[in-house]
Formats: C-alpha cells, structure tokens, sequence
DNA sequence: ATCAATTATACTCACAGTGAGTACAATAAG
DNA sequence: CTTATTGTACTCACTGTGAGTATAATTGAT
C-alpha cells in the first residue's frame, strides 16, 4: 500500500447545464484514468482565488471556453473512499458548484456536450413511464423490496406509484435506490460524479419553481411554448399548457415584446421576455410546474 | 505582511440547535481570538476521517460530550477574507453542518447554550414584530432604501410588509440585508458564524414544513401543544392550535399513548409519540406550520 | 363550592390554487 | 381547402388553508 500523504487538495467541480433541442445537457470532460465522462474539474488555488466561486469560474473559463452566469453551491463531498485513487493522491475534498448557461457553444479541448438522461435515462418521463423501466426495473426492484415492507414503501414514494405520484424532484432518492439494489441504468460516468449530476439535476427541478431561473437558459426572446418545453426537458414531465400559462401571468414573470415568432406552420406565437426587475418583487417568484399534461 | 502558506486546512464547523423551554438554543465555544461567541469547530483529519460527517461527530463527541443524532450538511465557506488572520493560519475552508440534539443537556469544555435570538433578535415574531423593529429598524431601512425602487422592494419582502407577508424562512435574507445597510442588531459572533447560524435557521425552519426533523428535538413523548411550541419557537411565529392539529393528523405523523399528561393547570394534555416508520412513507410529511394565532 | 384560568375539541366558512377538461380561433404548409 | 399546429377563453370540481365561533374538560385558587 501507498504511503498516504497528509496534505489536502480542495477541488471545484462544476454540472454546467444547458437546454438544447428539448433536451437538457451537462458539459462533460474526459477522465484521464478511467477514460469515461466525467464533470469538468479545477483545482483551488489557495492563494490566488479569493472566492470558491471565482475560482470556480476562472478555470471554467480557461478550461472550456465558458463565461458561467448562473452559479450556486451545491454540496460538498470528501469521502475517503469516493476516490479509489486517492491512497495514491492523498486527501481530495470537493465542492460542486450548480453552472446555467445560456447555449451549448462550441467549447475548447475535451469538454463535449452530452444529454443529461444519457447518464439518467429514467428520469425522462415526458413520454410515460420509459419502456425499460416498467418492463425491467419496477419489477426488480419490487423483488429486491420482497421481504421488507419499509423497502416497499420507499420504492413506491420514489417512483411514484399507488398512492404517491411522480415526484420530478426526488432525482437524488431514485439514483441511491437504484444504486443499492445495482439496477443503475444507462451511461457510467467517473467516480461519483453520476451522483453529483443527480443531485443538480433533483435542485434546479426543485429551484425552477420558486426562484426564477429557467431564464438563466433563454435566449433573450422566446415563446411561451418554447419555455414550457424548457421546463419540461428540465422537469422531465409534460406540463398542461393552459395552467402553465395561467401560472406565468399569475408570476407576472414576462412582458409580450408585441412581435412574432414562426418557425414551424400553425398560428404565430408571441415573443416573450423576462421581466429582470421581479426578482426581488414577489415572494417566491418561480415558473412552477403545474401539472402533467 | 506575512508569508501565506500555500497548505489548505478544511474545518468542519456546526451549528448544534436544541430547542429548551420554548426557546432554540444553539451550543457555542468562545473563540480563542476575538473573545467572541463562536460555533464549535473541528479540523478535519485528512488520514482518519473516513466521511466529512464521521468527523464532524468525532470532535464533537470528544470537545463537547455529545452524541449527535441528526446531521445535515449546510454549505462551505472559503472566501479569503472571511477570517483576516488567514494570513497567518492559511487558507482554510470550512464545511458547516447543521445538527439537532434532543436536549441541552450539561456540556464538557467551554462549551455553552445560547438563545438563538439572542444574535438574530429580529427573527423572533412570537409577539409580533419586535419593539426594536418597528420602532427603529424599520424606519432606518426605509431611509436607506429612500432612493432605489429596488432596495425598496428588496426590503419590504423581506419583512413581510405591504402585499408581502412575514416569511419566517427568509433569514438570511433579512440578515444580508442588515449587513449591508449596517443595521445589525443583537450580539456578534466571531467571524462569519452569526451569517452561518442564519443560513442554518433558515434551513431549519424550511426542512421543517417537509420532512418531520422537529421530532429530533422532542422527547419521546409529547403532548401537541408542546409540539406546537417547539415548532413556535424555531420558526418565531405564533401557530393557530386548531390547524396546527388538522395538519398533524392529515400527516398522519404522531399516534397517541393513551396516557395524559398534567404540569399546569387546565384540563390534561393526551401524550403522543411520533411514528417513525412514516419517514418514508409519505411523499412530503412535515409539521407545515400553518398560520399564525 | 365556585370561579377563573387553561387546554382540548368540534365545527364552520370563505377563498385561493390546482389539476383537468371542452371549445374554439388563428395561421401556415401542402 | 384541408390539416396540422399553436394560441386563448372558459368552466368546473376538489383541496388546502387561514381564520373564526363555540363548547368541553380539567385544576388551582378563593
């Protein structure tokens, strides 16, 4: 066995996100010694970063080309064995950090753009349970929850059946129920960082809905069905278009800007901008998700 | 000016709230440079440590004496200029936890119990708005916000005036913006903890309303109206006692003993003892304080 | 023994959201 | 001119929630 060394290197780990074509995508770097997708990672350097968050974006930045806008804290993790090589690498601890972007630009070195539901295809919901998951996954796992009511009852909650309904935001429950009874589906990525995206993904559901950053992801105009198709790709569930409305002028959240848009055939739809100045405004201003549609 | 030593020491900080006699109260330390009321602090040891939160209990149980039950992580802090001896001592991050304990019991060390409030006096509402508030706090906000529409808006939402109502979990909010217009009230802490203990209030008095975390702070038997209590006094609101019970029975949270309980006068309370076994079994159970008496 | 204080219950009621549905209007591609 | 597509206008039932009124059950104090 190695020789540990005592020191500590504290890392800044960033689940930048975007939405492009109806689907949500996370920005991926290569991990050198597993070779597979991994969150783009930074050093903190203690002596020139005055702040974890600049220093968050400064590598960001060098490394990918991106000028982060949006950025919040999410968690931070520094389990010893979290890191099979850490014997090797003496203690790492790091702070994952939740990046919006605007759009998925062209970005500098490895760093690639790749859909979020790659890596947790069965929080797609948008079209229906996914085929795989009522055909595979409920029945193992109700196998695995045989025996033990309690592990029923947490199975049930996370995926949304009898009783209980789809809850988009327990992203974060399904992963670690999936994880313990080795059902994980879909794409690997490098260390816990599969876990990490699982966690940003359950809090911008979560945040969507009382704070309102989805714009973080707009174009400066958009209709109104684009951003509910923002939000859906996001929430991973369809959304009932007249209460969405309803809900955004409740929100009072955006002006009509009295132009235009047509893409595809059917009735013109209105542009639409965020009304920047709400933010403070109302209590809890979000563009919560009503219903499925 | 003193050299920087490029080494980075991670510190795991808690805030340790028990609630006692209708009061929360939260374990403070003295800090050794300041003289100041600080929360209890550990490093981490980068060898021993096998999780972040295995060691935040270690220390703990080894300063103070306590064995911590629930735990849950807050957010790190790792701006250079929290601490201005960082020159001397390094850069140091800090991971802070929020904890519950069941009781304040007596502590080892120079360990102590303070009112929560007693640094954050502006967060207790059980009587209304404080004197101190109306009659100074308020006014002085409002000249600071005399020329920006914005600040206007900022702070009337913050305290729950005009349209907006009292939101017991915007604490830090309310304490950023004290800060910045230089209005604090109440005593200090060292360093940033009087910032830290608000972001743990606040995310106490929220975890509350959807997971049934308060019952970490009961005994094992209670009666409702203690419960109600308790919750009063950490959300800082005054609770109608009529809905207080129809959500808890909704909830379907606590089961009675058969047994009754009498301390005062006045016809005797029946006890009630909380049922695990729902953590899981509800989409969201929370003791969701209602509204106010 | 009576009263005041204190706590526990039982209901009511209005109002705001919310999930869901029906119907219809406007426009463009084919 | 049809059809696909999107935008609008309403309705409706149901649930939660904030609030209020009234009454029952106790016990300590006088």
């Amino acid at each position: 066995m190695h020789k540990s060394s005592s020191a500590i290197r504290v890392g800044l780990n960033a689940t930048i996100l975007a939405v492009t074509e109806e689907a949500p995508r996370v920005l991926t770097a290569t991990h050198e010694r597993s070779a597979l997708p991994a969150l783009p990672f930074g050093p903190l350097d203690p002596l020139q970063d005055r702040t974890l968050e600049l220093g968050l974006r400064g590598w960001v930045r060098g490394q990918t080309g991106f000028e982060l806008g949006y950025v919040e804290q999410l968690y931070t993790f520094g389990d010893l064995d979290r890191d099979p090589y850490a014997d090797v690498d003496g203690r790492v601890i790091s702070v994952a950090y939740l990046a919006l972007v605007r759009e998925a630009a062209p970005t500098l070195g490895t760093a690639r753009w790749r859909d979020v539901y790659a890596f947790l295809p069965w929080e797609d919901f948008r079209q229906g349970p996914p085929n795989f998951v009522t055909k595979d996954i409920l029945p193992a796992l109700d196998a695995w929850a045989k025996d033990s009511p309690w592990r029923q009852e947490r199975y049930k909650v996370a995926f949304g059946l009898d009783e209980s309904r789809w809850d988009p935001e327990r992203v974060l429950e399904r992963y670690e129920l999936l994880w313990e009874s080795d059902l994980l589906a879909g794409e690997k990525m490098a260390l816990d960082h599969r876990r990490i995206l699982a966690t940003a993904l359950g809090r911008l559901r979560a945040k969507i809905r009382y704070r309102p950053v989805v714009f973080e992801l707009m174009p400066e105009t958009f209709t109104l069905f684009q951003l509910q198709r923002v939000v859906e790709a996001l929430a991973g569930v369809r959304l009932h278009k007249q209460n969405f409305r309803r809900l955004l002028e409740n929100g009072r959240l955006v002006e009509g800007t009295g132009e235009t848009f047509t893409e595809t055939r059917g009735r013109p739809a209105e542009l639409f901008r965020f009304r920047r100045h709400v933010v403070g405004e109302r209590p809890s201003a979000g563009v919560a998700y009503p219903s499925r549609a």
